[in-house]
DNA sequence: GCGATCAGCT
DNA sequence: CACAGCTGATCGC
């Protein structure tokens, strides 16, 4: 249970999973994900006056909590009050007292939590420093130095302090608790892309399990203040605090800690000259973390909020028409879907374990089909149906969003309008990596162009002018410009950061992944299939598998036989 | 009657 | 052991 009062220190103004008390007050909430006790107050009477007084007062949240929100007919009046901000996607939004018409200005932004469908964690960035809020969130060792916008400048972002799950952060919580189990697909009617992960062939899911250490997740942001959000019955707030302490930034450095994202594997090969090459293998040198910030494809329009979009200089500057048109996206992350990727595993040999994409198809260029030929290919052993021309994006069995991790019932009334969540493949250990934890993943090798956009855009600088975003336009102060965005970026000549605030980019609520979007592979990632995208140091006694090994595990999965593995190697794949 | 809270339970 | 949520009892408005 969360002892989080809903206000943080920071940003008073905001308040997020608690709706009651002090929280009446709020100028804008955020609700982190669907889950009973992040919703205190939320359809209480007092709030609903509150919203029918106060016109600007909107709930910002994951566009499938607002889709799971809108399930419950308890939480309809808020129906008009609910903006949907897309994963990864930094966005403005003013805190207006309504009273005094005083402002605020902050920019959120929504990254993926790995807790249940649509979860997520808040990162906010404002005049007060760069707070983090992680709700529940449940991510393996290594996602948050995957995760692009936690990062600037090649480093984790000067955050000041981290409001955290700290449900296991006791090694005597290391034992991951059993996963409720649901019934029923009904609440993701409305969101079919998520609906068609779900399967209930336990067959199609591989765990690889170990302790979760929630720490590695502070000591590699290493705020300056972490404050607990759960307090473990039979311990207290201080004792929980002085278990943080270590991993913040005062106890270990006087100087702030940064940390490179690692070193990212050649993805990008092809289309692209050596220059751009160059340009695209950044993380083998201490440049500024691309970030490819999704733009959004179903922002409610509103004259408050302002997702932030990359343009290139290269391109004609036309914020509106860059909005919701390009989306950058990652076959290789679509590919970690293939496999639930253990938040409590972390097999350090999980990545191995990548599946190559089992629907390549036909709209892939040629070369990627030869990428790696040593490692066993999906195509190899799925036939392909021909009615199946979809990618695999539409066909991964599984991910968070989709109810892979942990999905609780949601609502429940009385008056027999239950709808619940099911994830009848749920496995207690699963986890999702954080593009897919969502669904729609980022770190692109893969842009996804809108109809509108494929005849003109100039994709090889979009791609690399994504890594280096600077304001351009509508920052309410400098400040902005050089905190919340990226405060100590020095490569901020090449690529505008622009609000788009205006048309309404494409569709709405939770139908995702427009039709009118048409995949384009970028480049290939020839270590694609035996290799992550960052090197993270392997635990000692980890054993890399071999070549022989993952191609018998490949021809079990594809026969569906269940896998039985030695001991020895129960490390990586535990089922 | 409704909501909040708590205990007990799954 | 905790998580997340249900039911039922009790209390206050």
């Amino acid at each position: 249970m969360s002892s989080f009062q809903g206000q943080m220190a920071e940003y008073p103004n905001i308040s997020i999973d608690r709706f009651d008390r002090e929280n009446l007050r709020a100028r804008a909430y955020f609700l982190s994900h669907c889950h009973k006790d992040h919703m205190k107050g939320l359809r209480a009477p007092a709030l609903k006056r509150r919203l029918e007084c106060s016109l600007k007062v909107y709930l910002y949240c994951s566009p499938v909590t607002k889709e799971l929100l809108l399930t419950s007919p308890k939480y309809r009046f808020w129906e008009k009050r609910i903006i949907s901000i897309e994963i990864e996607t930094p966005t403005q939004i003013s805190l207006v007292d309504e009273a005094s018409g005083e402002k605020e200005e902050i920019v959120v932004t929504l990254l993926p939590a790995g807790h249940c469908p649509g979860s997520v964690m808040f990162l906010f960035q404002g005049d007060n420093g760069t707070v983090l809020y992680t709700g529940d969130f449940r991510l393996a060792k290594g996602e948050a130095a995957r995760m692009e916008l936690l990062h600037c400048g090649g480093r984790v972002k000067d955050i000041q302090s981290v409001y955290l799950d700290t449900t296991f952060c006791d090694p005597k919580f290391y034992q991951i608790p059993s996963r409720v189990h649901v019934d029923k697909l009904d609440m993701f009617r409305n969101m079919p892309d998520i609906l068609h992960h779900l399967t209930t062939d336990r067959s199609t899911q591989i765990h690889a399990c170990r302790h979760p250490k929630i720490e590695d997740f502070l000591s590699y942001i290493c705020p300056v203040n972490a404050y607990p959000n759960v307090i473990p019955l039979g311990t207290t707030v201080d004792k929980v605090i002085e278990i943080l302490k270590p991993l913040c930034r005062s106890s270990q450095s006087t100087e702030p800690k940064y940390k490179p994202l690692g070193k990212l594997k050649r993805a990008r090969t092809t289309h692209l000259d050596s220059e751009e090459e160059e340009e695209n293998d950044l993380f083998d040198d201490p440049l500024p973390i691309p970030l490819r910030h999704k733009v959004p494809n179903q922002q409610t329009c509103h004259p408050e909020v302002f997702p932030m979009t990359v343009v290139s200089q290269n391109q004609p500057e036309n914020p509106r028409q860059s909005t919701g048109c390009i989306k950058a996206k990652s076959m290789k992350t679509s590919l970690w879907a293939n496999f639930i990727d253990c938040e409590e595993s972390n097999s350090d040999s999980e990545e191995e374990l990548q599946i190559p994409a089992s629907c390549q198809g036909d709209r892939s260029p040629p070369h990627q089909q030869k990428t790696d030929t040593e490692v066993p290919q999906w195509d190899v052993f799925f036939k392909r149906n021909d009615d199946d021309t979809d990618c695999g994006l539409e066909n991964f069995p599984s991910s968070a969003e989709a109810g892979g991790s942990q999905s609780p019932k949601l609502f429940s009334d009385s008056d027999g309008e239950s709808t619940h969540i099911s994830s009848q493949n749920s496995s207690q250990s699963t986890h999702i990596s954080e593009q897919g934890s969502q669904g729609w993943g980022s770190q692109s090798d893969t842009v996804l162009l809108s109809s509108q956009e494929r005849n003109g855009g100039d994709i090889t600088s979009l791609n690399k002018g994504s890594c280096r975003p600077r304001v351009k336009e509508n920052l309410p102060a400098s400040q902005m410009e050089q905190n919340v965005l990226c405060p100590k970026d020095t490569y901020s000549e090449d690529v505008n950061v622009v609000f788009s605030a205006g048309e309404p980019t494409t569709v709405s609520s939770g139908k995702h992944i427009p039709q009118e979007r048409t995949l384009l592979t970028l480049s290939t990632n020839p270590d694609s299939q035996s290799s992550s995208d960052f090197e993270i140091p392997s635990t000692p006694e980890a054993e890399l598998p071999k070549q022989e090994h993952l191609q018998y595990l490949y021809e079990k999965l594809a026969t569906g036989e269940s896998i039985v593995l030695e001991k020895r190697k129960s490390s990586l794949l535990d089922t």
